[in-house]
DNA sequence: GTGAAAGCGCTAACAT
DNA sequence: ATGTTAGCGCTTTCAC
């Protein structure tokens, strides 16, 4: 076995119709399916594929045709369950209808999603999914609509006027979240979240609010919300901790939250259902096999990546009519972290 | 705002060149920085390239020059940490080498490997980096080695004759949690772990047992091993814990296998390290902010990513010589699930 | 039915 | 110092 790799060059469609003693045009009209060539013809080109282990090349043909058979995918990052899960599923959508998906982090940064934007445009890619890092009113977005490119936007965004969305319904289960945590007891929560994500932090939010406080009147609400990342957050919330307080429940808008969380109640030595509920918005494999299990608000991210792949393709063959927006239903896992205040986390001091 | 996103024609070289009042030869020139050209008309080309928004066709360039700057990378799967991890950081290598890295899940499927390897083929990608799911043996490095592409087989490899490897030192690694259980007086340990992902399982699982007998010749040590899956995994280790077996310690060769068992204890009510002590290979971010947090050995991402790609580039430029295989140190994280038998997690019925 | 010709957007020899 | 020519591998009129 040589070590040094040789690339021996790959049959061309020329070879193949030299070798089928017909022209490229013809191999290329058989592989097109074309009824009008004869079968002798076709079956020799047929032969000479076989024979020469043709195969072809996607780029050259793209090249000829308008559009490439390329779809783009801009994640904030790959590195949790959901967004890897979404890249895998649009993935196989692309595949299934003969696109090639190519996926990249923006890793947070709304500068690097223009920036990857800016060179998906250059490969002309038919169409691009962006899940933005903050919401639809982004730069990306802008970028997207200055340059006639076709997309649909998922995830953090609600609905916008140039792009089709779609996205979890994340008032309806947060709703959800506040009518069985008020069902439970629960008459002190605290919200954490991520304000940058403006528009959908501000539906979860308002749609926990909205029915708790129709349920329970009486209920306090406290809000923590850090403004860009993790650590401040995670500052914030000590202070508010620190200063006293002492909901019976917590209620993170954004896995990192609940991740954060549970990372405060460590270390005040507080214990989940006992000593505080918890419930996270986005499920993660790990929050059924802790003690006690982490009761979440499960994302339908099948929905969501089959939807936004169908409306993307749509808006590639020319479908026109105003943008959709989608809100895909969530599931709500009320799981061990949740108890009651009367079990043990009620109101103290 | 029209709906229907509208599709201006992007300005090619030509237009450019017309513009600018230079041919296109000159300016590729100016574009790839050739410095025999008169800085008048470099200027002129400039302004023509800021005024029509002009950037090169990728695409097209590649087609020209005989290799395209696209890097494949196939991972098992998206969903994890650490694959997501990888993929983000090969992309980021390979943008910094203004390539494009083209990544695809196998999910779990040698079939699948070889399709998409296939497809990377009729890409003609510059590289590819491949992480099999099974090892370096299976139907995808063939498939490589028989077309002559250049590649780098990364994480469930040991060493190969025709590909440079680069993974984690899972024998190392295993023998210093050997090291550290026994320290902790250990002397009855489960391993669990995936037969199917051979050669790194094998790695593991020897590196821990020769050093757990040298240290401690009176150990026990118990091996779970399921071919293929993680269901049949979980139901061996339920058969296995209802034959009363009770180690006080278990080794999961594997990230999902450390879930499975988390989930048996729970099953049995067992707490960690109290009435059972855990270590994982593989660490996730979750596993620092549960109560327990979970002892991991954490696997250098960067360092893997970053020198499969330098081996990649490397063999690219077309460096010759036999392939290396390169084993990263990793980091053993003991957090509180491990306990000493001593304290509670002795053997006992 | 089939092939010649044109060209997608670009670059690399080779002339000039 | 610049332009002309000739493709990369493919598809698509459009004559024949």
């Amino acid at each position: 076995m040589a070590h040094r790799q040789d690339q021996q060059r790959r049959a061309s469609i020329h070879d193949v119709a030299s070798r089928a003693g017909v022209s490229a045009a013809t191999v290329s009209k058989v592989m097109a399916g074309v009824t009008t060539v004869k079968p002798e013809n076709a079956q020799r080109v047929l032969d000479a594929i076989e024979q020469l282990g043709y195969r072809v090349d996607p780029l050259a043909s793209d090249m000829r045709r308008a559009k490439r058979r390329i779809i783009g995918a801009i994640m904030p990052e790959f590195e949790s369950e959901f967004f890897g899960q979404m890249v895998s599923q649009l993935e196989s959508l692309a595949e299934q209808r003969g696109y090639t998906l190519v996926a990249a982090s923006s890793r947070e940064s709304e500068a690097r999603e223009t920036e990857i934007l800016a060179r998906m445009h250059d490969w002309r890619v038919a169409g691009v999914v962006l899940a933005p890092v903050r919401n639809e009113h982004g730069p990306a977005a802008a970028f997207m609509k200055t340059n006639g490119m076709t997309g649909v936007l998922i995830d953090r965004v609600l609905s916008d006027d140039a792009f089709d969305t779609v996205s979890a319904d994340s008032a309806a289960a947060s709703a959800e979240v506040a009518r069985q945590l008020i069902g439970k007891g629960h008459r002190h929560i605290l919200v954490v979240g991520l304000g940058e994500q403006a528009a959908t932090v501000r539906a979860r939010l308002d749609g926990f609010r909205a029915t708790a406080l129709e349920l329970a009147p009486d209920v306090r609400i406290d809000v923590v919300l850090a403004e860009t990342d993790v650590e401040p957050l995670r500052a914030q919330l000590r202070h508010y901790f620190a200063k006293g307080e002492r909901p019976t429940a917590v209620y993170s808008l954004f896995l990192k939250g609940t991740l954060v969380a549970l990372s405060e109640f460590r270390r005040r030595g507080w214990h989940c259902p006992n000593d505080i509920s918890l419930v996270g918005f986005d499920d993660a494999e790990w929050m059924q096999v802790t003690w006690p299990a982490i009761a979440a608000v499960v994302q339908p991210v099948r929905q969501i990546a089959s939807h936004a792949m169908e409306a993307l393709f749509a808006r590639i063959e020319g479908e026109a009519g105003p943008p959709t927006a989608r809100l895909e239903p969530c599931q709500v896992l009320m799981r061990e972290s949740v108890g009651s205040p009367a079990n043990g986390s009620g109101t103290r001091q």
